[in-house]
DNA sequence: ACAGCGGATGTCAACGTTGACATATGTCAA
DNA sequence: TTGACATATGTCAACGTTGACATCCGCTGT
């Protein structure tokens, strides 16, 4: 029960009689060693069920820790998910481990899950950023040599590698394919808050749309919700407008869900809606929900391969990855207006 | 350019005029330091941008890794990724990081995780086990007191801590809900492999529904998708036997999409259905969707809860939570038989 | 018979940090 | 004045591993 002590590489080397180093030759196959030491070696190392201290090695070659840090706002998002998946999938083959931290979308806690990992020596930083605060802080790091990426949104203040979805053309695509089906008056429901830089850069799109059918702007059509629920309210508004809109851009993913229950509940089938993000059900909604769908799983994959090309030493200049998205009619973009 | 040397604490104190040891009396806030000297080397501190080495300092210290390894399925999946947001909230005040990786729901990578985690001697090890394989290659690690926890399923051939959903019990009031509304050929879709701990237990709970009622069990009316695709089929199938079922119950997330689905191609709104674990959008679905839902961040909750009391010494016997179920009827659950 | 060589193993120090213990200075009471 | 004590700092070794280099052995070729 008293929880014994973890046997070291000169334990398994005293118990077979031999030095450390020789064990070490085992374990790293490096360098001759007779067949019949390295069976006794490993014979001995199950037996002893001796693992190797990573922690150890790592300080002693010098080398950073075989690990990479990520930190996203939210786990339970499976848009954050996919991507995290898509880095370690990616990163896997490489023998490099991901550590995830949430920042639950502030910078205190964005900052201190940093600041975890740099002490921990991660070869490598991922991150999202929080929708506040600037990271010049992490300049020196940068200066040092550390990859540092930032995903699905660009840092502020620091010249660094960033992997974003193309927001704006995917935003102008989704409310052009609006317009061309007949509307002139579309609602756009975004997120919180107004700055964040996914919200801005779909904003833009959409204001490209309208701009480049020569339609007007009518910022009485702009709504916001960080919330499904604030989603739903913010559609339930819309269409409650004395001039309402015939359809609706919901700019993310909380934002369309909560346009569709928005809809549902007010009973309205024949507004047109099209969301940014593609959702589970979509297919099965009534009407079927036109998306502009990103890909998270490649926003994932293109930064990691970014990452350890990076690690490879490509010291080539900062690059800006934009991940583009995909225009999927499924029926509720398609509708006219009455 | 060149990637310079991350300073040390002996560089911070040759840089200061004192040795090593003053600068970690002063970092740890450890015995006495003089006002002017401890502010000295906070400055060259900042100045050369210190940070110090934990793989270093754990070493030294003898201490495990300041971090518990957490293994899931899949990060995509909403459920593994809310279950590991409630385990990283509920240890990060504790100071601990968590590490993440997936196994695909592969044995192999599991274990491949599994040995990269014990490397970097994590205090605590949280799996949800691959749908094979047995643990006892951890028997070891368990015997020299690393707390390990399994989520969601139990593991196999070890007696280990574990957090689970009330599957059977959940399952079975699922089915008696269906059953209170008239039915009495209700069809299962399941998870595959059929020897996964989820669907078994489920499975379970189905019958003890039927048989409470007295219905008799027909294994016809059991179907098995591992997507939702596959469950899409399995529920069409169902509905193209001879003598059908009134209504399903689909036994996971991709089984209660791919009825939806299913349900929705065939054009049968007139189907029961209650589907185990809830959807975001189950509520705008037509007819809205009833559930039996799980409590994910529960379970990660729980189970965090259970690896600090371990880490805190607490050596009482194995433990198996059960964390309940809820049903949200919403009116899909209560159809009644034509 | 002996140099030369490759195979098998050992020795030692070092990675960055901190625990145990030692030293140096100043203060104050007897 | 002395010694006892607290304060401030230093010295050294050790954590577990591996890189650099050394050693020992037996075999080969001439």
């Amino acid at each position: 029960m008293a929880s014994a002590r973890r046997p070291t590489m000169t334990d398994v080397a005293r118990e077979v009689g031999v030095t450390a180093k020789t064990v070490s030759r085992v374990l790293n196959e490096e360098g001759p060693v007779a067949p019949e030491t390295r069976a006794r070696v490993m014979e001995v190392v199950r037996r002893l069920g001796y693992r190797p201290n990573l922690m150890a090695r790592n300080m002693r070659v010098g080398a950073r820790d075989a690990a990479i840090g990520l930190v996203i706002p939210d786990m339970g998002n499976p848009f954050f998910g996919t991507v995290a998946g898509g880095i370690e999938s990616a990163v896997r083959e490489r023998g490099l481990t991901v550590i995830v931290g949430s920042s639950s979308e502030t910078k205190e806690l964005e900052r201190s899950l940093v600041a975890t990992f740099l002490a921990r020596r991660v070869s490598a930083l991922l991150v999202v950023p929080s929708a506040t605060g600037d990271h010049r802080y992490l300049r020196a790091e940068r200066e040092a040599g550390l990859p540092i990426v930032f995903l699905d949104r660009p840092a502020m203040g620091l010249a660094a590698d960033c992997v974003v979805s193309s927001n704006r053309e995917g935003a102008r695509e989704g409310t052009a394919h609006l317009i061309a089906h007949g509307h002139r008056r579309i609602g756009f429901i975004g997120d919180l808050p107004a700055t964040l830089y996914t919200r801005r850069e779909r904003f833009q799109g959409y204001r490209d749309a309208l701009a480049q059918a020569g339609l007007p702007f009518d910022k009485g059509l702009v709504e916001t919700g960080h919330s499904a629920e604030a989603a739903a309210a913010a559609a339930e508004r819309l269409l409650e407008l004395p001039d309402p809109p015939t359809a609706l851009f919901a700019a993310n993913n909380f934002a369309a869900t909560g346009a569709v229950v928005g809809l549902a509940k007010a009973g309205r089938k024949d507004v047109a809606l099209v969301g940014y993000d593609d959702l589970p059900l979509a297919e099965v909604l009534d009407p079927p929900l036109t998306v502009v769908a990103q890909d998270p799983a490649g926003i994932g994959a293109a930064a990691a391969a970014l990452v350890l090309s990076r690690l490879d030493g490509d010291r080539s200049r900062v690059t800006k990855t934009l991940v583009p998205t995909r225009l999927i009619p499924r029926g509720s973009g398609e509708l006219r207006p009455r």
